[in-house]
DNA sequence: TTAGATGCAAAGACTTTGCAGTTAA
DNA sequence: TTAACTGCAAAGTCTTTGCATCTAA
């Protein structure tokens, strides 16, 4: 966990008056240490339970509630209604998602051109921006060439 | 319903060997009539009822699978972990949504800017794009001025 | 001390599915 | 004729919540 994200932590639960409490202090750690990839809620739960297995998934979806509501996770939606959780919008707040169909995984990316134009169209439309995510669904060409992906889990 | 709906509905029957019965003209006529706005399963469940009332939850379901298999629908995810589903995407199949946090209407857009963006990227990146949302969260000017949100259902 | 947090278990919302009967082609 | 479709009701999945108990500040 970046010293970044525990000071917005730190802030969030002040201002809330929120409690740091060993529940909360295991999936903090479970969502924000590491590589920082987005997960669903149910994996957060198992890294978790890695942690600390007594982790209830009750606690769990009123932590990431507040997180969400603090905009410490970004709620993304990668398709086929699966929820899930970005980390990462703290050190990188304009990343967009790219996801392979053929192999389901996601690959994050930034583009200050796409940013402006949103912010532009945004404001030509009457609006402030708050937040914007862009979903990016593609069939990976080195499939298509080779029959292979380099990033396809089976296969 | 547009004929070019009609037909591209005709084409995924035939093609897929869907038999056209009752159930599903009549989902097909609330997905596809008027406004062409987008819905969640449940709106279009209501919709349906109004010209049949003995529309079934699980056709439905069933109808909507195929659709959006079939590219007549897209699922959209508007935030809040509602899945709603847009069936302009047969006539624009490039625009965005623009979502007021504010009254919580959505305003479709397009941009060529940001699809050649979109293209442009996705390319570097390896993929073939397969197609694209983009989801700008944002607060109503209007309101933040005068108080007043001209698309606020409430107030 | 006490407002806030927890965890269980039950409830909820939404969606899918098995199956026996029905129907389009 | 028969493979596809339907609708019911039951089951599944994911998330939320009431409540009695616990605990950080």
């Amino acid at each position: 966990m970046t010293k970044e994200v525990r000071e917005k932590i730190q802030t969030l639960f002040d201002s809330k008056g929120l409690r740091m409490t060993r529940p909360r202090e295991v999936i903090l750690e479970a969502a924000f240490s590491e590589q920082g990839d987005h997960f669903t809620a149910d994996e957060l739960f198992e890294k978790a339970r890695e942690i600390d297995g007594k982790t209830s998934r009750a606690t769990l979806y009123r932590t990431v509630a507040l997180l969400v509501e603090g905009g410490l996770l970004q709620e993304i939606d990668l398709g086929r209604g699966v929820t899930s959780y970005d980390p990462n919008f703290i050190d990188s707040p304009h990343h967009n998602h790219l996801i392979c169909i053929d192999c389901a995984k996601v690959i994050e990316f930034e583009d200050q051109h796409i940013s402006v134009l949103e912010d532009c169209i945004t404001r030509r439309l009457g609006f402030t921006p708050a937040s914007k995510s862009i979903q990016i669904k593609a069939n990976c060409e080195e499939l298509r060439r080779t029959g292979k992906c380099r990033n396809l889990k089976t296969g």
